[in-house]
DNA sequence: AGCAAGTATGACATCGATGGCATTGCGCTT
DNA sequence: AAGCGCAATGCCATCGATGTCATACTTGCT
């Protein structure tokens, strides 16, 4: 795979020392500003790295300081998803104050290339391992046999698993959505959601149901469609609910890449359904798109100080935070019912 | 800064080895699947590993094989903004099918912090080096002292030094933009551009104009603002721009920040100045918003592709990509002047 | 002048793996 | 029966830095 890559090979401490005159050893004093080096051999021994270009190789460093790499790893879906890419965004910011570097990939949402990527991780001796997990099987996260080495979830729970958790308050986003549409005297609801085998897409159809269930309605059951991968299907699904014979007066995306797509079959409609999505994006406010908002940046930034925390020698037991949701109105969801 | 972190210890090969009753070396074989073990003695070691949760210690290996890592780094800004998580993600999807993995650090856009950025990642010997630079100076960037970490430019083409690089043609793009509103009869075209010092928006502007020149179109001149950098600041713009006593017929934002902005601006008007905008972005087709339209997916592709060619050995002159735009009109860029 | 304390420097082991070379033992050829 | 080839294994050096300890040389004080 990466077998045929040329190797750099740059100049070492030990070149450097030779250069200027001196020990390994007093070279590496001097450029480490070490007490104990006389002004004129720390100037030689710059003057010396200088001329070389020479550049410390953080890799032996890392070795013999204790085998562990100042990197973080961070495994999720695709960056090109703006959820995604504001958790790293968040996660980023937090890392950086405390030296930390993030490595980023994607586990295309399949748990054995997951798997892989923990391992390789592992490795590579990351300091800690945030994950936003692809689905159910957690097992292969299991903490215990990583020795030490903190794990954080992200908007999935570590069912079974002690580790820290940071979740987005689903169930409660999605019983909001509910009781929005019924306050506005929804009752024929559509719900357009995500594969079920992703635990926040249950929770956001639980407090959905929770809320139908608190007022006795039941008149959103013909109207659910899950399994919904991508904004294209949603867009299809949309239009298919509104092709029925009853359609329904309001639907409830359950993420931001349904609510794109069902924002593409409602266009130009001169009598759209009300319409609320879960996720927050860029231009809502615009489109006059009512959602169930959330901050992903502050999910990030929350799982990499819990993740620095358990770095940095916190033993406590495993911890989990909730971010809030709220409903943003701003117009879409509050239309009345044909 | 990152002094009082806590080690973790991992078991070793030695205690792997000590444990399967072998040596060191026959334990390194049996794990890496090397001929000439036993069979028996491989399912030793393997055991022992297990038992003991031993993974291979990827610092230690990539030391003795040569100093460097199998890591790529990004320096670009901050990956909320969508594109540079496309440009991060396309790059991520290339790198992986040769075994690298990405390390991305955001600059801020600023020069210090990236002249910081750079050194810290060539310490950690990544095997190339992603850059999309923050302002004029590239010199902190360059490739001779570099001792063959190939470097690549992206969006900002690396005057001066030999370096690859890939670029959006952004004067074509300008020029297309400026050529679309002339053909719709405009003549009073403001436009709205970010910080002047960044190439790119110097490069779209200068494109603009040309079409301008090329018509002998002068009506322009008084609605340039440039130094607008972020959407806030580009929504006010716009406002004070349409509250002229002869305000412009339309607008060519030079971003999609800027683009946000203006289309913040333009929101409930009765009658609104005509828009294209720079960067295409989601949900444009449903705001109906024309744009000049590029891949940076495409980008980040294609750059991780140079650098990897580089990393495998190629050897020749530095080499330009140009990815291309390419107008779609959506209405906004198509109403008349009033 | 003589000795303790301190400064500047160097030799060597070490972090955890892998590469090269040496060694052992066994079956087979002739 | 001696010798050869090959499989299986082990020993030691090595990657590039840093930590420990030893040593030579000043300096200051009595």
């Amino acid at each position: 795979m990466s077998e045929d890559l040329v190797a750099v090979r740059r100049p070492t401490l030990t070149q450097v020392a030779a250069l200027a005159g001196v020990s390994l050893k007093t070279a590496s004093r001097a450029l480490n500003g070490e007490p104990n080096v006389a002004p004129e051999t720390g100037r030689r021994v710059r003057e010396a790295a200088d001329v070389l270009g020479y550049r410390l190789n953080g890799i032996a460093r890392e070795l013999r300081r204790g085998g562990t790499s100042a990197l973080v790893g961070l495994i999720s879906g695709d960056l090109a998803n703006p959820f995604y890419s504001a958790v790293a965004s968040g996660i980023e910011r937090e890392l950086r104050q405390h030296g930390l570097q993030l490595v980023t990939a994607n586990n295309d949402e399949d748990a054995v290339r997951e798997r892989a990527l923990v391992d390789a991780f592992l490795e590579r001796r990351v300091r800690a391992l945030l994950v936003v997990p692809s689905g159910e099987q957690h097992q292969h996260l299991d903490v215990e046999g990583n020795h030490g080495v903190p794990f954080v979830f992200l908007d999935r729970a570590p069912d079974g698993l002690a580790a820290d958790a940071v979740l987005i308050d689903n169930a409660g986003g999605g019983r909001a959505a509910g009781e929005h549409l019924l306050g506005h005297r929804h009752r024929r609801i559509a719900v357009v959601a995500d594969l079920s085998r992703l635990a926040p897409q249950r929770a956001r159809i639980d407090g959905f149901v929770s809320a139908m269930r608190a007022v006795g309605n039941a008149a959103w059951e013909p109207y659910l469609r899950t399994e919904v991968h991508d904004a294209r299907r949603a867009e299809q699904t949309v239009r298919e609910l509104l092709d029925l014979r009853l359609p329904p007066t309001a639907v409830f995306t359950a993420n931001n890449r349904l609510t794109t797509g069902a924002l593409r079959a409602l266009r130009g409609l001169a009598d759209p359904p009300a319409l609320i999505g879960f996720d927050d994006f860029d231009l809502a406010d615009v489109l006059g798109t009512t959602v169930v908002a959330h901050d992903p940046m502050a999910l990030g930034r929350e799982a990499a100080r819990l993740a620095y925390e358990r770095v940095a020698g916190h033993r406590g037991p495993a911890r989990t935070i909730v971010v809030s949701t709220s409903v943003v109105a701003r117009g879409s969801g509050e239309r009345p019912p044909r």
